[in-house]
DNA sequence: GGTTACGGT
């Protein structure tokens, strides 16, 4: 059961516009029970918002930071129950954002009257360690070291402009390189090291110097201006001597978010993100069906539905029995790529990754063909489309597929099992056979698929991602089984199929052992 | 299987 339905709906203070609905995570600063049925709190997220008052006193957070929120009727007592108090961090879903009678902005969970839509588990206590808080406790640290409140509004401005202008240098399709041509790395940023990162696909490498991390960071710093706070200033910007005008073939097709890996990467203390940095093109994906990106989970108790393409699942939701709780949807599919070095990865696209790549939120395709149609001419753009990847196409055009640049993101895993599957660390509430028909043979390999929260959570230790995998496996075993078989809408043209791909694992095609990661692609977007 | 909110300081 996930936390958040979606990521869109959040907002922070400096962002809250009266008179809408959103989510908001926030730090507690006070509590209190007015009455039997409303709780009174004051929460901050550290950011400002014109419309408040101005707080000032010892202990307090001061500034325009700190907003008061009302909890009524079953929501107050769901506050009671969980014993919110101040210094908890909260996600509250659906709160209205008012402009009181001193005309000061505050949020108001209302009581569900049959009105509007209910959501699930609307007010939650979230764990400091949990990556939706992440942001937020930066935000404090920078608050408690005297650097005053901080305006993601202005963040994420910065960050769509360096995302512009990274792009802008570096997104570029080509046509498919000739193998071992070092010219075809021509539109790295940095002409150092990036061709080692291709190599990584086990520990070992990552373990060495020139790790990931770090060849990423010598990237972005020389694309991103960073904040001194956060990391010593680098030299401006290169000039944009990578993107190579005189190319007709040159196109952006791809936007790379750099700056918010780049954040990320900053953010993580410890180092655990790794990045790899990809040329590549789609040779492959699941499920078979674009449509299917797509699925519908119950939004009560989170079960989630057989593919859309199937019959018409029941009204009721078979596993909590709720009917009025409706569903929500939400991306879920592997793609396999190839770099330009023959190697392919098999990368999920969660959620949050998908709704970034193609820009727009999963959604019943069954009823919304338009949606499925834009869905489908982006996703054309990199070569996926339905009957396979570069289905559709002339064999002419497949020795010339669509390359496009990515980080993806990659979360180890241990190596050993053959059977380890993230798929398979998700709730599954009836047998695979049911779930899902025969004839589409490869969504089994994405089981529940969205992203899987511990691995939002960068400060999570693999040991314990890979332990809750294995102990909420009991009842998937046939999915593991079927998890064996190798990405099956891939392009056999390029004949690098042979591999035993795995799932969710990360593999260099040419090697004969599992490597040690997941991967998920971030941080690219179709233009 | 698709949407909205008052109330008390």
């Amino acid at each position: 059961m996930d936390r958040i339905e979606n990521l869109d709906r959040l907002r922070t203070v400096s962002q809250l516009e009266v008179n809408k609905f959103c989510d908001f995570i926030g730090e507690v600063c006070y509590y209190k029970l007015d009455s039997g049925n409303r709780a009174t709190l004051v929460m901050t997220d550290y950011t400002e918002h014109d419309s408040l008052p101005i707080v000032e006193g010892e202990g307090r957070v001061g500034g325009k930071a700190t907003i008061l929120v009302t909890l009524w009727d079953e929501h107050c007592e769901e506050a009671q129950r969980l014993n919110v108090g101040a210094g908890m961090f909260l996600l509250l879903k659906n709160l209205c954002c008012k402009l009181n009678k001193s005309q000061y902005i505050e949020l108001n969970m209302n009581g569900f009257r049959g009105k509007g839509y209910q959501r699930s588990q609307p007010v939650q206590i979230l764990d400091p360690k949990d990556a939706l808080v992440r942001d937020l406790r930066l935000r404090k640290s920078r608050y408690l070291h005297g650097l005053g409140t901080d305006t993601p509004g202005t963040i994420y401005a910065q960050i769509a402009a360096r995302s512009m202008r990274a792009s802008s240098i570096v997104a570029t399709a080509t046509p498919a390189p000739i193998v071992s041509s070092s010219s075809s790395r021509t539109r790295d940023i940095s002409p150092g090291p990036l061709p080692e990162t291709t190599t990584v696909s086990t520990s070992k490498t990552v373990q060495e110097p020139q790790d990931l991390t770090h060849i990423l960071k010598k990237e972005t710093e020389s694309l991103v201006k960073v904040t001194p706070v956060l990391r010593p200033s680098t030299s401006p910007s290169r000039p944009s001597t990578r993107h190579n005008p005189s190319s007709s073939r040159a196109l952006l097709l791809t936007g790379l978010l750099t700056s918010r890996m780049e954040l990320e990467c900053r953010n993580d203390a410890s180092d655990d993100i790794q990045y790899l940095r990809l040329h590549a093109c789609v040779v492959g994906f699941e499920p078979e069906h674009i449509m299917d990106f797509s699925f519908a989970s119950c939004s009560n108790c989170g079960y989630r539905y057989g593919p859309l393409s199937d019959d018409k699942p029941p009204n009721k939701c078979p596993s909590c029995r709720s009917g009025s709780g409706g569903v929500i949807f939400k991306y879920s599919f592997m793609l396999k790529l190839m770099d330009e070095f023959q190697q392919t990865f098999n990368v999920y696209v969660d959620n949050e990754s998908a709704i970034t790549l193609v820009g727009a939120d999963a959604a019943n395709y069954i009823k919304k063909s338009e949606r499925l149609a834009e869905l489908k001419q982006k996703l054309a753009r990199i070569g996926v489309m339905d009957g396979g990847a570069f289905g559709g196409r002339t064999k002419s055009s497949l020795e010339s597929p669509i390359y496009f640049d990515m980080y993806i993101k990659l979360v180890k895993v241990a190596s050993q099992s053959t059977t380890i599957s993230l798929s398979s660390s998700l709730p599954i509430k009836r047998s695979i056979s049911q779930e899902y028909a025969p004839n589409t043979q490869c969504n089994s390999e994405f089981g529940d698929g969205d992203f899987p929260l511990e691995c939002l959570d960068y400060s999570t230790q693999p040991s314990q991602l890979l332990s809750q995998s294995q102990k909420r496996r009991t009842d998937g075993s046939d999915m593991v089984e079927n998890s064996k078989r190798p990405c099956s809408n891939s392009n056999r043209a390029t004949g690098n199929n042979h591999s035993r791909t795995q799932g969710s694992v990360l593999q260099r095609v040419n090697e004969k052992a599992l490597a040690d990661f997941e991967a998920f692609l971030v941080h690219t977007m179709i233009k």
